[in-house]
DNA sequence: CTGAAAGCGCTTACAG
DNA sequence: CTGAAAGCGCTTACAG
């Protein structure tokens, strides 16, 4: 047995002593292949250890049973945790899944440049805002796309309400009696990526102005969805002279990040300052952590899901918003 | 023009008025076209928008400029880091990544049953633990293959010495004077991954014969190589009467995990239980953590380095034991 | 239920 | 420097 070269579908038609036709039929589960052929082929296939060569079907049949999975970063829990959500469902379906990093400052684009989309039956997109000129071009190529995290014209979205989020999360804060509350909020990872952060703030400004809250422009400060982003954050939040009471980071990393920085400035959680994060990350229950979970392995399956659909009835299967919950624990508290 | 169709090569070649071969030659770079020709291709394939079928070129020429990169979890900082590296490295060297996870438990072995390797002209296994049956398929295959954090038969591995690091960990806290050394392994996300858990624990008891330890089976316990497993795990340990009063986990979210556990239980680092860990995770310097530091993001760069010279050569390139750093910080101190 | 044949969109010797 | 032609390993109507 050779090693270098494995058997083709040619092969096993030839020890089945049937048409490669035959063999592909049989081998794929269509229907017109006497059950006496197809288990001999089956059992041919198996002693010959064929395995059908994907470039080749993808070629014949224009189908290649992958997904692009595109993200502008591998690192951080919140991709980590929805790729492999999207992944899992997308296996279930029969589906590859060819994760794409598309950072932005990666001056090749390489979404745009690259002929990857054309190897792919679908997309889904993590939190990924495209440039006017990326979004074209998945539309032009027509084939599904799903986006999580945020709306883009033209295609299905899981998403959460950001802006109603912001406003909760305040508004838990200002029902305890906090009256000056700083902000991390997160944009570094993507110069594009606006959007949630955005929606997040313009939420906690409704809520701000509400609740009568402090209007100080330095309460807000950028992180960049990393705990050492929080930790830094904290730190210059807590330069100005009358510290903020209690803090609203938009994800629990950089809520455990400015925990860590608070502790570092000699501050303890919750007595000198209250802290409620985003995301029910699973150590938020270890830090007893207060935070708005937004069950990010649904919105990851969900996703998977949606394009599946998609991709067999190709039609319109609409968005969908995914519910959010104040989970309450020890790290917010009456001022 | 037609949005679901995409132009081929066929196109090009027609619109420039030269024959398919020579459109292939001169959009992939190649000697012998006239450097006028290959101008006026380059014009027409741009605003044709062409973009060549991978799938066809993989057929055509038995490449794919594509490698496998296997994982049994997407979850963990330590996998994303090395995803990363790995993937830009090979985004350079113009290569595609296909990530696949393999957990043990898909009883449908991905890698043996799926057809996915006859796609890809390289593989990077990220402390992959391989069956039998799949090392074989792997061999078989004869396509390079290169293993981060484990050496496997046949394989070039980027490894680090961790029989090595387990002693120096303790041989770190010994040093100090502790004699009750709590140790945290891991290995719940595969079962085939005893080894570097398992030499990490050698290493450990070696030291700990060496320095004349306390030897009692209850002071180690299994972690799952996360924040909750160490936090879990930490709490069994400190069930023991005699509480340990050093702890070595063998990675830094165990051990900030162990750290909340012991916080929880009323307990400080480092003035009742000293704490070390394995990775310098970018959280351990904001904790304070000691640590042994084994440069992951490096590993995955180096084995996609490796496997490059592996494509191009395919000479045999041997393989690289990548260096580790005690970093002492704030919490481990003498007894 | 099965087979012969065309075709998917490229690449690669081989001629010229 | 360029083109005609075969071939990569499948799938898919079309006949039978």
């Amino acid at each position: 047995m050779n090693p270098q070269k494995s058997s083709t579908i040619g092969d096993v038609a030839a020890e089945a002593n049937v048409s490669v036709a035959t063999v592909s039929r049989a081998l794929r589960g269509l229907p017109n292949v006497a059950e006496s052929t197809r288990r001999r082929i089956e059992e041919v296939a198996e002693r010959l250890r064929y395995q059908p060569d994907p470039s080749a079907s993808r070629l014949a049949s224009g189908k290649s049973s992958t997904v692009a999975i595109i993200v502008p970063t591998l690192e951080g829990w919140y991709f980590s945790t929805v790729m492999a959500a999207s992944t899992t469902a997308l296996t279930k379906g029969g589906y590859e899944s060819l994760i794409i990093v598309d950072a932005v400052d990666d001056s090749a684009g390489r979404l745009v440049d690259r002929s990857v989309l054309k190897g792919v039956d679908g997309v889904i997109l993590i939190n990924m805002a495209l440039s006017d000129s990326k979004r074209e071009t998945l539309q032009r190529s027509a084939i599904p796309v799903v986006s999580i995290g945020m709306k883009i014209e033209g295609f299905s979205a899981v998403s959460i309400d950001d802006v109603a989020l912001g406003f909760e999360a305040t508004s838990h804060l200002a029902g305890l009696g906090h009256k000056t509350v700083g902000v991390i909020t997160g944009l570094k990872w993507n110069p594009f990526q606006f959007e949630v952060s955005d929606r997040r703030l313009a939420g906690h400004m409704a809520a701000r102005s509400h609740f009568s809250l402090v209007k100080d422009d330095d309460l807000v400060v950028g992180g960049d969805f990393s705990m050492v982003g929080g930790y830094n954050a904290m730190l210059k939040l807590m330069e100005r002279p009358e510290r903020p009471s209690a803090l609203l980071a938009f994800s629990d990393e950089m809520a455990c990040g400015a925990w860590l920085a608070a502790r570092s400035l000699g501050l303890s959680v919750p007595e000198d300052i209250s802290i409620i994060g985003v995301d029910d990350h699973p150590m938020s229950e270890l830090w007893g952590l207060t935070t708005i979970a937004q069950n990010v392995t649904s919105h990851g399956g969900l996703a998977a899901e949606l394009l599946l659909k998609l991709l067999k009835e190709s039609d319109d299967v609409g968005d969908i918003e995914v519910e959010t919950t104040l989970i309450q624990r020890s790290s917010t508290r009456v001022v």
